[in-house]
Order: C-alpha cells, then structure tokens, then sequence
DNA sequence: AATCCACCTTGACTTAGGTCAAACATCAGT
DNA sequence: ACTGATGTTTGACCTAAGTCAAGGTGGATT
C-alpha cells in the first residue's frame, strides 16, 4: 500500500526513525466522508485521533440556538482530535467533512505506545499542541477584543501573507463559513467588506476573490489602532 | 535546599523515575516576583518555562485600549509559558504575578532534553497542554456562543463543582479580575449579580461570597436554554 | 432558456453590553 | 480618625453587531 508514502508526507511524522513509518502505517484506519457528514461530535468519547488525507475537515462548536464558531478548518496532513488521546474524557468540540474527505484514524492506545518509544515523535506532537494553543490564544485575543473589521483584517493580511503572497486574494471558504471562523454572521460580514470597499482598503468583486488595496489600513484595523467610519 | 520536594509536588513530574527529580532540579532557577510584577510580557522571546511555586500568576491578553482577556490563572504546582518551548517564538501573552510569588524556570534546552530522555514527562506535558486546549475551546465557545450571563453561571457553578462543593461560595478573586476573565467589564458583571439576585438563583452580599439558591436555573443559564427577564 | 439552489447583500429594527461619570464601600497605613 | 488606594455599584447614554425579512446573483441542471 502507499499508505507509508502518505505517513511519510505527514508534517507530524517528520524526523523520525524510518522503520517507524512502517510501525505507524500498521495501526492506522483509513476513513472516507462526504461533504457535510459528521466524522465526531462533541462529547463522543475519543479513542484516537485523526490526520486528513485529502480534502477538508472544520472543527467547530455550536450553541444552544444552532449558531457555530470555527475552532479550525483543517487540510491535508493536519491531525485533529488529538485532544482526548492525551487528557482523556470526549471530544471537546465537533468535527465535519466540508467537502469529500479522506482522513487516517490512529487508535488510541497504539498511537502512545508510539509515542513513548519516540521522542522526536513526542516533541513533533508538543510543537503541534503549542501551535494550536498559539492560535487559541489569538482567537480568544480577537473575539473578547477586538471588533469584527478589526477581526477580517487580520484574517486577510494573514491570508496574503501565507498563501498567495500577494495582493490578489482568493478565499478558500465560502463567506458563511468565513463569518463562523471571525465569530460574527454573514450579514455582517458583508457589511464590512461593503465598509472597506467603500474605504479603498480592498476591492471586493462580490464572489471568492479580494483584492488588498492599503495594506497598512488594514494593519491598523487588525491592530485596533484605527476604525472604520 | 528543599527543591526536590517542591519538585516533587508539582503534577506535571508526577510517575517520573526518582532519579530525575535530582536532575531537574539542576536545571532550575527560583524567581521571586511582587505583587503587580510582570514576569514576562507578550512577545518576548521564551526560552524556558514557569510553575508556580507559591502566589498566583494571571496570563492574559492586551487589547490596544487596555482592556485585559484573562487566559489563565494559575497557583502553585501549575505550569505557564510553555508554548514557545515547543513551538518556538515569542510568548503569545502577558503574566504577572498577582500576589507575592515565587517560581519555578526551565531553561528551554535542558528541559527539552530531559523531555526526551523520558516518555513519561513527554506525556505528563501532552495531557497537560491537551487539558489547556480544551479549557481554551470552553472559553472561546462561551465568549463567541453565550452571553455574559451564561458565563457567570457557567463559572460559579465550575466554583462550587470543584472547590467549596457546596452552595456558599467565596471568590478567591477580585470581581473586576473575574469581569476580565469572563470577557466583560466590571460594571456589567456587577449589573448581572444584580439581576441574577432579583431572579433569586444566587444571594450576593455585595463581598466575595455569593450563594447559589438556584442551581437548576444556573444550569440552564449557563448551557443557553434560558436567559434572564 | 428556464428552473433551482446555494450563496450573498441590503434594509429596518432591536438589544446586549460597552462607555462615561459619579458616588459609595472597604481596608491598610500614617 | 483621616487619607489614599482599591474595588464596587448605579445611572444615563451609545453603539457594534445581531435578528428578521426580502430580494439579488450566478452557477449548475434539466
């Protein structure tokens, strides 16, 4: 099988002994999901984690009215659900294929006892761990103070900086979903695209594809220093 | 010195063999900090990480007006400052000591060999930062899904489940400190005391202790299904 | 080209909770 | 007992962003 090529791409699994891959490839599930099918929800008891193979997965929660926050939307080769592995108890959070979706599964109990036997392995899972707390942290930064434009800006310098590298941006999700990752809902989403249009900080086409205009603008709506009018 | 007791003591060494605590003790460093004192600030370079030895330490974020998110507070034998140990970079937040304080400092090299030298360590700090991702999943849900009120109830009932187990309740912080931890202010935190009390789920005296009259309703508060009149 | 569907936008309205300002309470230290 | 620091409460006001409802757009399907 080329599933030991596919472990071998996984950023995770980088640096580690080679006959590990071998070791890895024989614990692992592979897993198929359509678009919006449920891989877990919260609370289900989480006896392994998973990496994608292909496609997307969004990570999210829900309140009690039905409104969703985006915790991740992750791609190919990124894990998810590794929360219970290591602190025991169910998933906090729920995860869903947004479109088809392959993902590996690694059981549990087999994946520490992988872990224990490697310490590249152990380092390579930490760093991802502080990575997410990373990103929580700005998260939780964006939500509690930060306003909503203050919250797009970012996401786009981010966006131009990581992706595209560009000034010519082209979204990956859908606004909707977009919205549910800043914490706030369409309408207002695109009420402040419609305010920075209006603004000369970017030029929006209305569909998929954002187009940064000043730069330095929207740095200084990510950073709170300046508002819109 | 008595640092391999205090070592000893704090969770995170808990089920090493007994040999290590002698080692990391060699690589540590006590710092001793006043109250109000920043042990260190958002962006600086961590190279080592903190347990609290005795005090209290607060780890939050800075919005550009101000205004403070709470992240954590910790107490003796809980660890902070860890992320840039694995994921290298700068410290994603603030901490200061919120009381007299005396910690515990890593030193990032030796810790991380000491780390790989002992599976159990390694999973020791996975469950911990894994228990931290889920706490911050909580508080990014509660912040973007639920209204202040929920929150309060959220955390209250949080207070009796876990340290006093009963209805009276003594806040062991101060209530503009727990505005800021809930992502509020604290005029509207003092506003919600006041509604929650003519609603006659808790009975507050106006000090730091509160008594919960109506656990049920706090309950239903907190998960969304209700709200207050 | 007509229909459908998912997605996006706009307008009118409401509201949770923030801002500003003032007063009040508590407690430690001189 | 007085002073000052620190924390709490209350009132009047404002605003960011949510809700509800309607309409628009564009791509895909038949």
């Amino acid at each position: 099988m080329d599933i030991i090529k596919q472990i071998s791409a996984i950023p995770l699994f980088q640096g580690l002994a080679a006959d590990y891959n071998q070791q890895i490839a024989s614990i692992v599930v592979n897993k198929h999901y359509q678009r919006g099918q449920t891989i877990f929800s919260e609370g289900d008891d989480g006896n392994g984690f998973y990496v994608v193979a292909s496609g997307r997965v969004k990570v999210f929660k829900l309140s009690h009215e039905g409104k969703e926050q985006i915790l991740h939307i992750l791609g190919t080769g990124e894990p998810f659900g590794e929360v219970p592995v290591f602190a025991g108890e169910h998933f906090p959070a729920h995860a869903e294929a947004m479109e088809e979706t392959r993902v590996l599964f690694f059981p549990r109990a087999a994946f520490v006892e992988l872990i224990k036997k490697n310490p590249s392995l152990a380092l390579n899972m930490l760093a991802m761990l502080s990575r997410r707390l990373r990103r929580f942290s700005s998260l939780i930064e964006d939500l509690s103070l930060k306003e909503v434009p203050g919250r797009l800006s970012a996401y786009l310098l981010y966006l131009s900086e990581t992706k595209s590298q560009s000034i010519n941006l082209t979204l990956d999700i859908s606004k909707a979903q977009l919205a549910s990752l800043l914490g706030t809902i369409p309408e207002t989403l695109s009420r402040i695209l419609a305010r920075m249009s209006t603004e000369e900080l970017i030029e929006s086409d209305g569909q998929r594809s954002i187009k940064i205009l000043d730069r330095h603008g929207l740095a200084e709506l990510a950073s709170g220093e300046r508002r819109l009018a």
